[in-house]
RNA sequence: GCGCGGUUAGCUCAGUUGGUAGAGCAACCCGUUUACACCGGGAAGGUCGUAGGUUCGAGUCCUACACCGCGCACCA
């Protein structure tokens, strides 16, 4: 009897030890697996590449729950043989870790422009290596069976290789374009960032009603209105029908009078105020949307710091805040102000990583056109041409070759392909891949690599952050090199992950994949729910001490509680509410697992493991009784319900090979009655449930099987599942 | 405004082809005979949000509504 048995089950001085016995294995490595002959090399391929979290800091309990979810999945596929490959890698993520990094810096007083961009982005890599080690530990800490060998990283130089002749391609076909366009400007970042990137906040404020000339407009944002110089209405308003569309009235205005011009259109709200308003097309999506219709004039008022142009004339040069006041004050003062109501509630629209109130601009930028079909190449395949990106998004979901979990986000995921606008890709931030296009006059060079004459000058902008997650399925499997692990591992087979990340993520690597490779780059969406906290917060930063730190809980209950606390009651697409109570319940099991099996082990000493005496017929019961629970969780593994399975296998292991098998056999061994059914069905059932376990509880089984007599010793991570897939049809 | 999800035992949640309601935790009673008190045994607890409908039969399907949460759009 080992020594370690008598004391309960510790997880500290366990998972350490584990994870390296596992990682000097070379186990999480599918070649060495092959190698070593523990995988046939003609095995069915599984693979899963890890969302590269961002090296922006810690991985948080969202990070944990994913890694648990995906290692239960490798794991499990390890065990059935699969040549299973799960990769790992992080995410330079651009904005946030370049903002980051710029706070960082603000508080020791030094602003990007004094280091300029070389130095700065030093620094920025300097912050990246130290966040991305801190991960790579912390995975470590979880337990997660990654492929350490294969690991990328979006920045590196193979995935710049990948980013640049991605956009090269795009560009080519025409799909990737320059042009003025409106975008959201973010003048905290100075950057222009996508739709998907802004977040809407509910303020309030005022709502200023004033007269233009004979109506009545009404605005929250008075500091806009110098160019305002439509006027617009539904063609249907009874009260407006005696103004004509593309009449032209004179009135009084902020600046002394201005010439303004009537246009009918239906997106005019009749209900909405007066059932008139003006518009500034230069620094508003929607009215940008009108002018373009009826080719209307657009003026730019506010300049990218949210300072006023010389267009506002006294108001010239003042930030917008300050002069809003001051412009009422004056329309005030010339009998235009109506009314003003304070309480009126507006949503403002944010950036993402900055915080910053966006200012939509009019502005030169890179965009993905997502709507022109692909034209027909030489080189192109046939089934691309004539269709848009937008239908290359929706065709594999739409034929059901990628199956989301759960389903109804199939229809969030329509909706969105449905309404979205030309993806713009740059960005105005130093940290991320250099968009590939070189200028000299006005001539452009778009290519992987540099022109070699002199005399061009790069576009400073560099891409949008998911323009390379988009492409993470391939590009971490070589491409655009031809590889053998592209070949085999690609598509994948699941991509797991949040569902807030939908629109930003899955959908760019369906997009991409399609275009770049012709194929789908995964086959199932799961998307598992946000981790809240006891009392149904969410898990964020601000939340600080409150928020459960993955990495706190395994030192106090063991990574393995933390896992079944996530899994158990834990269904794709619902939010998890983690509370610590079941953790540490959990915690429990695995102390129960260890007790068990010191008996088991202890009664079992002299059982000749390679020549199991027969079972008495209460035995041969309870061996049917395991084999149909075996075969059940089979399915239902394979229908990622590990919920149940986790539930389940607690449940038998606890309440009848605990509670009733063990409670039994003690009393046989002790009379000495059917003693030798006794010790195999013990012996048997703890073996079968160890390595059922241990997808859900990968330390305290494998750490228990070390200590397991068995014909062929070898690691239980690379033990064969309980039942095995080749005998049993447990597909359907 | 459009769409999605939730509403099941005190709490947290499972419940996949419709067939007399489940788990964990908490609470209650009993019990420490050597795997484990980080334990065992026992009992208790729900008209499955509301109102209709389909059906021999509905937590499960359909319709409407209520409340909670989320997404998208608009907010001049």
């Amino acid at each position: 009897m080992d020594e370690k048995l008598l004391k309960p089950y510790d997880p500290k001085t366990t998972e350490e030890k584990i994870y390296k016995l596992w990682e000097e294995s070379g186990f999480f490595n599918p070649d060495i697996c092959i190698e070593k002959g523990i995988t046939k090399p003609d095995a069915e391929p599984f693979s899963i590449v890890l969302p590269p979290p961002n090296v922006t800091g810690n991985l948080h309990t969202g990070h944990a729950l994913m890694l648990v979810i995906q290692d239960i999945m490798i794991r499990h596929a390890r065990m059935q043989g699969k040549n299973t490959l799960w990769l790992p890698g992080t995410d330079h993520a651009a904005i946030a870790t370049q903002s980051k990094v710029e706070k960082l810096l603000e508080k020791e007083g030094i602003r990007k422009n004094d280091l300029g961009r070389e130095e700065f982005l030093k620094r920025v890599e300097k912050f990246a290596q130290d966040s991305h080690d801190t991960i790579v530990n912390q995975c470590k800490k979880m337990g997660a069976s990654l492929d350490w060998s294969r690991e990328a990283f979006t920045l590196d130089e193979k995935r710049n290789l990948a980013v640049r002749t991605a956009f090269k391609k795009m560009y080519d076909d025409g799909l990737i374009y320059r042009g003025h366009r409106i975008v959201n400007w973010d003048p905290k970042g100075q950057t222009v960032i996508s739709d998907d990137e802004t977040i809407y906040e509910e303020k309030k404020g005022k709502f200023y009603t004033f007269k233009y000339g004979p109506f009545e407009i009404a605005t929250a944002r008075p500091e806009t209105k110098f160019g305002d110089k439509y006027v617009v209405m539904h063609p249907e308003d009874k009260r407006y029908k005696d103004w004509q569309h593309g009449q032209k009235i004179t009135l009084e205005w902020i600046n002394g009078p201005i010439e303004a011009t009537i246009i009918k259109d239906e997106v005019i709200d009749m209900e909405f105020g007066t059932g008139v308003m003006t518009i500034t097309p230069w620094h508003s999506h929607e009215d940008f949307a009108l002018a373009e219709k009826y080719k209307l004039d657009k003026e730019q008022i506010i300049d990218k710091y949210g300072k006023l142009l010389p267009i506002a004339q006294e108001f010239a040069g003042m930030k917008i805040n300050e002069a809003r006041e001051k412009i009422v004050d004056k329309l005030k003062s010339k009998g235009l102000l109506i009314s003003v109501d304070e309480n009126y509630v507006n949503r403002v629209a944010t950036a993402e990583r900055t915080g910053g109130m966006i200012e939509p601009q009019i502005m030169l930028q890179w965009f993905i056109d997502v709507n022109k079909k692909i034209p027909s190449r030489n080189n192109l395949p046939t089934r691309q041409a004539g269709k848009s990106l937008k239908e290359l998004m929706l065709e594999p979901v739409n034929d059901e070759k990628i199956k989301i979990l759960p389903s109804h986000f199939e229809k969030v995921y329509f909706n969105w392909i449905n309404n979205l606008r030309d993806w713009c890709i740059s960005r105005q931030i130093w940290y991320g891949h250099r968009i590939p296009v070189w200028y000299k006059g006005d001539q452009i060079y778009c290519d992987i690599n540099p022109p070699k004459e002199d005399g061009w000058t790069q576009d400073e902008d560099t891409l949008d952050t998911w323009f390379s997650s988009g492409l993470w399925t391939f590009s971490t499997l070589g491409w655009p090199e031809k590889t053998k692990d592209l070949q085999k591992y690609h598509p994948t087979n699941i991509l797991e992950t949040g569902h807030d990340i939908l629109f930003f993520w899955i959908a760019r690597m369906i997009l991409m994949s399609q275009y770049l490779l012709e194929e789908i780059p995964f086959k199932t969406v799961y998307l598992h729910g946000m981790i809240r906290t006891a009392d149904g917060k969410k898990m964020s930063k601000s939340l600080g001490d409150k928020a459960i730190d993955p990495l706190d809980i395994i030192v106090k209950y063991g990574n393995d509680a933390l896992r079944l606390a996530m899994i158990i009651g834990n269904t794709p697409g619902n939010d998890l509410k983690l509370n610590e109570n079941d953790i540490r319940g959990y915690g429990k099991f695995a102390n129960k697992i260890w007790n068990a099996s010191r008996f088991v082990l202890e009664q079992t000493k002299d059982l000749d493991i390679n020549n199991l005496p027969e079972l008495d017929e209460e035995d041969k019961t309870s061996k049917e009784e395991l084999d149909n629970l075996i075969k059940e969780v089979s399915k239902e593994m394979n229908e990622f319900r590990y919920s149940i399975v986790a539930e389940k296998l607690y449940h038998y292991f606890w309440h009848t090979f605990a509670d009733i098998i063990i409670e039994r056999s003690k009393k046989k061994i002790l009379e000495n009655k059917n003693t030798e059914s006794a010790k195999t069905i013990l012996y048997t059932q703890l073996t079968t449930l160890l390595k059922a376990l241990h997808p859900f509880m990968p330390f305290v089984t494998e750490e228990i099987w070390s200590l397991v007599p068995t014909s062929n010793k070898q690691l239980l991570m690379v033990e064969p599942w309980p039942l095995s897939i080749d005998k049993d049809n447990i597909n359907d």
